[in-house]
DNA sequence: GCTAGAATGCTAACAAGTTACATTTGATTG
DNA sequence: CAATCAAATGTAACTTGTTAGCATTCTAGC
């Protein structure tokens, strides 16, 4: 599955480099093969995860069964943190997309590590925050903002935002996932995008044969669309 | 409006006493008159806020002009902690229900007091952290449960869990608001509920005659619902 | 070239939410 | 103590998204 989301910043690129590695050190690392649970939701293990190596689905089952993705997490990124902090559980199940590598700093190391390297509790609320903006965005986003414009935004965040043109590899599947919609909806909503010559279907991929076109539309329903710049 | 929202630790709970005279020491205060803007959405003033008298209402416009409302702010609760630390801007208009006061700490004096006053950075991280756990809660119930389910589980969060039976005051237009859906969907969602038996529907108010038993119809979706235990 | 699996397209029936308008309720008042 | 009116709730027509099933198109690999 492709990862359809804006690059957010992680621990490698807020922590000076001799603060990374104590903290790596300080974890225990773990292996997972494809596929397999890391964690399900509500377990209460407290404990920091920073994913090292692979990809990391997170969601959880509808009231069919169903398995609905909530996020997809890539290297840097961590998890778990409120167990340590708030004292509450995993809100999702966790599982290894390809062969991945954790590393764990359980509770009372994490702690510590938070007193005495003022950087990496600085770290840690610099991503909590941006997740929680990444989350309002979304919620607002999808109370406010009609379909089409949502994946214009999203397809937006995978292409050069100075590029007349450019394509992004991605099956409609992938756009369906990470909005939390059907594929069907997402089909009807990349055909009316189409119409208006805003993009080109193709197998495994989309074109934008006019980018600033693109970006004009969705600001002027989302004026404060901002394309990620880190 | 009546306020509907599981009660959360705020810089009040989480603080010593003196650091908490500090930190509001530390910033100007600002008073605002009933439904004043505060702040507009694409603000980019940066500083941490703290309300410290009244409620604010933050929301949206959506693409027809009209109100999102998307979140109640209630005394002790933060703003634009990410601001500060992630350099981005407010995501929402934020207006006052009331009189309100707020403590504004500008964003240099509030980089001074993390470096100074740990137990501030913790705090700030554990509210981060906190309001991320409730944001996937939500955006996670939305996705899997419906919506008599969720409604149950809010109207549960103000009564006494232990009780046989109880009495919640408030318009099914409160509950709407804080579910980020429409008063007829909301209506629709209680009728269902009411044939069940599990609340009668009043003028301004709402019955629940078997606390116990919906408690359990919620448990029976959502096996890791659990009320707030502050 | 063929072909099989993957991805997309289409339809129909249904579910759930929205907007606009109608009705009921209960506090206020002459 | 009716009459009144704004607040709250209810109803109906419409929109959008969902599921399910199947048809079609694409492309990598034989």
């Amino acid at each position: 599955m492709r990862v359809l989301r804006a690059k957010t910043r992680t621990l490698y690129d807020l922590l000076p480099q001799p603060v990374l590695e104590r903290v790596l050190a300080t974890g225990t690392s773990r292996s997972f093969k494809d596929g397999q649970i890391i964690q399900q939701r509500g377990d209460d293990r407290e404990g920091i995860s920073v994913l090292t190596d692979g990809q990391i689905v997170a969601g959880n089952a509808g009231l069919d069964g169903s398995f609905l993705v909530s996020a997809l997490l890539r290297p840097g990124e961590t998890f778990g943190e409120f167990t340590v902090m708030a004292g509450l559980p995993h809100t999702h199940t966790l599982w290894s997309q390809g062969e991945t590598t954790i590393t764990f700093i359980k509770g009372s190391l994490a702690r510590r590590l938070m007193d005495e390297e003022p950087a990496f509790a600085h770290a840690l609320l610099t991503i909590a925050l941006l997740r929680n903006h990444e989350l309002l965005e979304f919620l607002d986003a999808q109370r406010r903002l009609t379909l089409p414009i949502r994946i214009a935004q999203l397809l937006l965040t995978s292409v050069d935002s100075k590029a007349r043109a450019d394509t992004v590899e991605c099956r409609q599947e992938d756009l369906a996932v990470t909005l939390g919609v059907s594929r069907v909806a997402t089909g009807k909503a990349l055909k009316r995008l189409e119409r208006d010559g805003m993009v080109e279907l193709g197998y495994g991929r989309i074109d934008l044969p006019d980018v600033q076109g693109l970006i004009a539309k969705v600001e002027a329903d989302d004026p404060l669309f901002m394309l990620p710049q880190i």
